[in-house]
This record gives C-alpha cells, structure tokens and sequence, in this order.
DNA sequence: CGTACGGTTGACTAGCCTCAACCAGAGTGG
DNA sequence: CCACTCTGGTTGAGGCTAGTCAACCGTACG
C-alpha cells in the first residue's frame, strides 16, 4: 500500500513531489506549522485553502452528528497528505492528536500547476484514489465486523504504518480508536485485554499506551479478510 | 449532488462527456450490454478493463468477507458511472440488481486521453473525489447512525436519485439494504413498518415494494446530520 | 396448482453500550 | 516533597438495540 522509503516525507507522494512539474522543477513553497495537542487545523465546511502533509506527530479527521457522535475517518500520520479537497470546502474537521508539524501548500498553486501538468494532475487522482480505497475498506470493517475483528484490524493497520522496532506506541486515545472504529471505549479497551488474555500481544511497562505485537499471524486471522 | 436533467445519459459527468476532448469530438466508441437480474458484471480483484454507466437498471457494488458476510459499497443507478479504478484491478465485485443495460468504454482508452488531455482528467478526478464523498458520508452513517437513522438516511437519498412522481419504486431487496446499511433485513423491515406507523410514509397497493412518501420534512428530522 | 421468493412479524438471544467504580501516572501547587 | 487533581485506562453489572431463528403470508411464476 504504502512505499517504504527511510524518510516518509520523501516518499513518491509527498508534497514536495506533488509540487513539482514533470521537469522536476520546484514550483511551489512549503510552510510549516506547528499545532498543540488537540487543537483544530480546519473545520468541516471551512474553505479549502491548504493541502498539508504531516512532518511529525498525527492528526484524526472526522465528522460530528448534531447531538455529539463523532466518526472519525483517517488517522493521518508522519508522511501522510490530508485535506486534499476537489471542492472548494473541507468535508472533515481535523485535529492534532498529539503535538504534531505539519507541511502546507496553497490548494490554488496546486489546481493551477494541474491544470497544465498531467503529472501532477496524476498525482493528484492517485492520492484521492488512495482514500477512496482506505474509505471502501472502512466501510466493510464499519458496516461488517465484530468488535474484535475491528481492534485487530486496527492494531494490523498501525502496525503497518508506525511501528518502531515491534512495538506499537500508539499516539491516540481509546476514546480516538473507538470513534474509529465504530465502537466505545470500553468495548475497545475490552477487546485489548482480550488480545492480552489470549497472548497476541504485550505491555510496555505498566503503561499500556505501547503495545507489543507478539503474534502478528494470530492478529491477523482474527480480522478476517476477503 | 447530482444535477438534475431531463435524460440522465446526458448529464455533465456521464461517459459520452468522458470520453470528449476538450475540442468536443467524441473519440471513443461507446458498447452496451445487457445484464439479466443477479448477474455478475465483473468481480472483486478482476483486471479493470472496462468503466460503466448504467443506462437501465441498477446495479450494487459489495465486498465479502470469508465467511459470506457482505458490505454493499454504492448502489449505481441510470446514469451512474461504476467501476472506474486507478489501479488495475476492481475492489468491489458488482452485479445487477434488476435487469440492467450498461454502456462501456475500454479504460486504457480513456487513460491514454487522461494524458494528454486536462479536461478529461479533471473530470476523472471529479468523479473519484464523488465517490469518495459518497464513501465519507457512509462511514459516517455505518459507525454512529441507529438502524432507524440509517433506513430514513437511505429512503432520502433513493428519494434524491430515482423518485417519480412522489413514488420509490425500490429496484433492491430488504437484504440489499441491510447489506448497504450494516444491518440484518429483519431490521430494515421493522424501521420501514416503524415509519409506516409513524404516518411517515404509506405503501402503493399491497406489495410494499413500492414506498410513497407521506412527510419528507419528518423523515429528514428522523436522520441526524451535521 | 404448487412452489419459490421476498417480506413481515414474533420470541428470544447476544453483543455492544451505559453507567459507575476504581486505578495508575502525570502535572501542579503549597 | 507530598497531597491534590486530572486524565486516560480498566473492569464490572445491568440494560438495550439489533441479531437470530422461526413461523407465516402474499405474490409471482413455472
């Protein structure tokens, strides 16, 4: 899914390649920002004027129902591309997780060098087609799978993306997992110690915020796939 | 979300558009086919030859998981464009839901035009970026809408894409629904009795495959949204 | 005419949610 | 340095929503 590269802010799909014409030239400027914990980057039906690229840290999207329920759509982490909008306006609000560094570039800048590029505009469609895909997957894990199938396949996902040297130091909040998954924070700290009991996975010294993957192949037959 | 025309073949973003140059001569030819009700149009994971409209008819696209369970993605109605992939290969499997007539066009085609042409790749882009706002608004509805919330969101937007004269006349069976909404069809069927009794909607005849809406402003109130 | 299919409804069950208590670690201020 | 509080996490008891299993009904169809 993802190429692994040493640096992920290198990788073929970062901003900076996103920036460049088929010549290699780099036509746009990247700034830099940097959000506290919890703090909003932009807001659902806020005008789309950035596109950003995280540096360090992670960031949740999501979207809220009137009376509070919140569903979060991706969790975006070192290297990841968001707020890429077609239209004009964000469809998700999103939030630093933790204290976290984030690349921007002016969405106009980008339509603009499309426009006259089809291989930026390639870029383009390939990172959309990218959360399409991520958002079908969810799709099939919010609409199908138990509650242990969804941790397991969350845990899966993030060890994909984060993990350093076997263990998972996860940057998100139970209360972040379950708006992810569907789920409450219990059901998802349940499922957890659940995974403990059956020694798929460990602790880190007391604090479980870092999680051992000790059985990758038992995790993975729990979420069932195809 | 959809503009509204007298012939839904001929809207701005359907295939015949798609396949039009920026100087507006038609380049590629366009096939049809037709499907017998249950048949498969392609599957999950099949090399993407070919991009879809549907003509006549209506078509799901679903994933499964090992053990049968199915997630229905998209239901396609006339003049829904389907099956147009960036990668190679299809993630969804689709099939007609009723008998349905299609018109397709080879991707590579399409792709090669995409290249040097600016407008076809925006529209392209346009239309993954549909998609992927279709799948947002999904996942929303799977991970935090009651099945009340979900049927009342789903006899919305069939009332949006294909009411006539006040009357659904709903292509798909109790089971698609469930299998589009997260839900089993016993449920869908109590949601649908449920909004019967609450005088929000009434019934052509004695089949109850055909649903008048009674009162859409109470139905709207019945799905929580922002 | 009999059968198959899709839909409805009822009785019961189970999985997840709600509410609540409890606990550990990280800050904070006296 | 210690008490205090706050935050995030775990665990238990009980309730509720949606799922399961099953019976039944009407229409369509061979």
């Amino acid at each position: 899914m993802f190429v692994r590269t040493t640096d992920p802010l290198l990788r073929p799909n970062s901003l900076r390649a996103l920036g460049m014409s088929s010549g290699s030239d780099p036509i746009v400027r990247l700034n830099e920002i940097t959000y506290k914990k919890g703090k909003e980057i932009y807001g659902e039906k806020e005008p789309a004027e950035y596109v950003y690229q995280v540096k360090t840290g992670a960031v949740r999207s999501y979207k809220l129902l009137s009376d509070g329920r919140r569903q979060i759509g991706a969790f975006h982490l070192a290297g990841d591309i968001f707020g890429l909008e077609n239209g004009t306006t964000h469809r998700f609000t999103t939030e630093a997780v933790v204290d976290t560094t984030v690349l921007l570039i002016k969405r106009q800048s980008l339509e603009t060098v499309a426009e006259s590029d089809a291989m930026v505009a390639k870029n383009l469609l390939g990172m959309t087609t990218t959360n399409l895909q991520h958002a079908e997957d969810h799709m099939l894990l919010l609409g199908r799978k138990t509650s242990l199938e969804r941790v397991a396949a969350f845990l899966i996902e993030m060890d994909k993306r984060l993990t350093a040297a076997g263990v998972l130091a996860l940057p998100m909040s139970r209360r972040d997992i379950a708006d992810y998954l569907g789920l409450t924070l219990e059901t998802v700290s349940r499922a957890i110690s659940h995974l403990h009991e059956l020694g798929v996975l460990g602790f880190v010294g007391n604090t479980q915020r870092q999680i051992i993957l000790l059985d990758r192949h038992q995790l993975a037959s729990l979420d069932l796939q195809p």
